[in-house]
DNA sequence: ACGGGGCGTGAATACGTATGTACGACCATG
DNA sequence: CATGGTCGTACATACGTATTCACGCCCCGT
């Protein structure tokens, strides 16, 4: 079975390819009565117009890339589920990229000339993709992470607000030892939430010693594997603040593996509020930002920018936080 | 800047366009002489091959779309991470798409000829996407779930093996009253696994009752729901099987909440074995599987239906299963 | 010296859709 | 009745690459 094309459906209906086009697309230039015909025959034929030959003769592929690190990382379906939703219903669909491809692949990939815009769920500080793109005059917005450099295009959170109101809560608590669990220091979300945790650690006059400070990339396992250092130190900490919720889990199993009681003998915060923090067995103390909206936010920037509609000097979407408590803090008793 | 093309390189390079393309794709009847010529010039001016044209030329996209149900459902990231990064080892790149999507724009999105093969992680026994995908020759394969019928190419767990050995441990322990929460009905995970569970019961001679079964899909929300009502069956069971790990998950934050103790009140039993069954704060008897290896050798065996070398009648590659025994399992205290 | 056989390259074309332009028919108006 | 305008459709072409075919050249053999 060949493939049916335009020119088919126009010989059935005998007009001519143009017009099967137009009366598709329903143009007002078509006569009801050969849309109709058109209609027919393309239904009879079971026609469906290829993409390929309308992305090469429109020069628009409608289909979007959304590069992420690892999606086994419970964060980012969270962000890819509704990115590709609100896509979807913008009229675009989703490619899938991973940054740890082989980066020549993914050169390719990218500028190719097969995607209408790109969004950056990865960007560290020092990414050279951003350039690429810019050079190929390929859109593209950055999700959660940004460079930190005006001009950018960005959905992002109050990070800086947010680690201060971690910092406040603990400190209104009693703790006076505390310590963090953050990023990479190449990522904006990691930069900007220890600051605001040591700046308003500092209002109250609390210090972050340097042992009690772990970065990683935001995994579990960064958690888990920083739990027993952080005990180790010569200030044992009654509370940590983690970077983003999978860390806090990784701690949070960190802690029982050693036999520690949570919140008696640790208290455990962490940032975003993924579903799973407000599991029974988890109860974990958090951050919330509005993670779906955070991700439709880009879409819509995107297609903005793609559209033309956008500011020119660069647009940032700042969504705010809000603390939540629950099961995994309390008084240092210590 | 607009869109650099192989005439561009061409005129530069003082060669006609074929030969760049030929050039570039290292045709052995083009002289070295000549190649390092165009390929000077192709780096000169950042040249990229059109994805687009090249399609259209060859009729081929090297491009494969998944379909997933929900990507925040747990279980789907890992399917899917491990299924992108083996495409795109073998050269295909990953357009993600859900089920959820509004069927029309689903079809055309399946239907234009801009994939080169699907697949499906979402079949449920009466899905027409197989019959629509088969009418344009668009090769898929299933993966994990499929119709059950000969003919499919597919990627599965042996899962009434996995249901049997759950059923064997858990009599083994001296459970007599035992509850399942399963799958949806339409699903070949569901039924497989229940079957499995129920022969090897019926083997030791124990029943499952009517009120002791609960079906829906494989979500958190199913398992939590589902433990109030099972407590309240005639006869109170002491072991629950979880169709799998997600549904186990969330049976044991029900049972958190319902002030239950694991497993000296009750016996959770899941299935697949995905990274968070191993958390401490869980610690969940389960079954695994390697769920990698089912992605990758789905990705495989689509690639190998797509170029023509799979078996025309059909392929079905089945995993083995192994119990996984954790914290969530002992023998019933009462 | 002439003819034949590679070898390397260019010209022509195909892929499927969208769109600018031209053209024909019909109607209304003077 | 002629002319101008409008409406609907066809014709031609563009998009970027890959491929088939034809052609010219050089070298070798006789």
């Amino acid at each position: 079975m060949t493939t049916i094309t335009s020119h088919d459906v126009a010989r059935l209906a005998g007009v001519s390819q143009p017009t099967v086009s137009r009366a598709l697309r329903d143009d007002p230039r078509v006569s009801p009565a050969t849309k109709e015909k058109v209609r027919k025959a393309a239904r009879a034929l079971n026609y469906v117009p290829s993409e390929v030959g309308r992305s090469l003769s429109t020069r628009s592929t409608r289909r979007i890339g959304v590069i992420v690190t690892d999606l086994t990382n419970p964060f980012y379906p969270h962000v890819v589920a509704p990115l590709h939703d609100e896509l979807e219903s913008l009229g675009y669909r989703m490619m899938l990229l991973t940054e740890r491809s082989d980066e020549a692949v993914a050169e390719e990939n990218l500028l190719d000339q097969s995607l209408d815009g790109v969004v950056l769920a990865t960007a560290t500080t020092d990414s050279r993709l951003p350039a690429q793109l810019d050079r190929r005059d390929i859109p593209y917005v950055f999700l959660n992470r940004d460079t930190g450099r005006a001009g950018d295009y960005a959905s992002v959170v109050d990070n800086e607000g947010g680690g201060r109101l971690v910092a406040r809560e603990i400190a209104a608590l009693g703790h006076r030892r505390v310590a963090g669990v953050f990023g990479a220091a190449n990522t904006t979300t990691g930069r900007e939430r220890e600051l605001g945790f040591r700046l308003a650690l500092a209002d109250e006059g609390i210090g972050l010693p340097e042992d009690g400070v772990v970065r990683g990339p935001f995994e579990y396992d960064t958690g888990y594997r920083a739990l027993p250092r952080l005990l180790d130190a010569a200030q044992r900490p009654t509370a940590v603040f983690c970077g983003n919720d999978v860390v806090a889990v990784g701690v949070l199993n960190a802690a029982r593996a050693a036999g520690l009681r949570v919140p008696e003998d640790l208290t455990v915060v962490g940032f975003d509020d993924l579903p799973m923090a407000s599991w029974e067995v988890l109860r974990l103390t958090t951050v919330r930002h509005d993670l779906p909206e955070l991700a439709r936010q880009a879409a819509r920037l995107l297609v903005r920018r793609i559209t033309g509609d956008a500011d020119s000097a660069g647009e940032r979407l700042v969504l705010p936080t809000e603390f939540v408590p629950r099961g995994t803090h309390g008084r240092p008793s210590a």
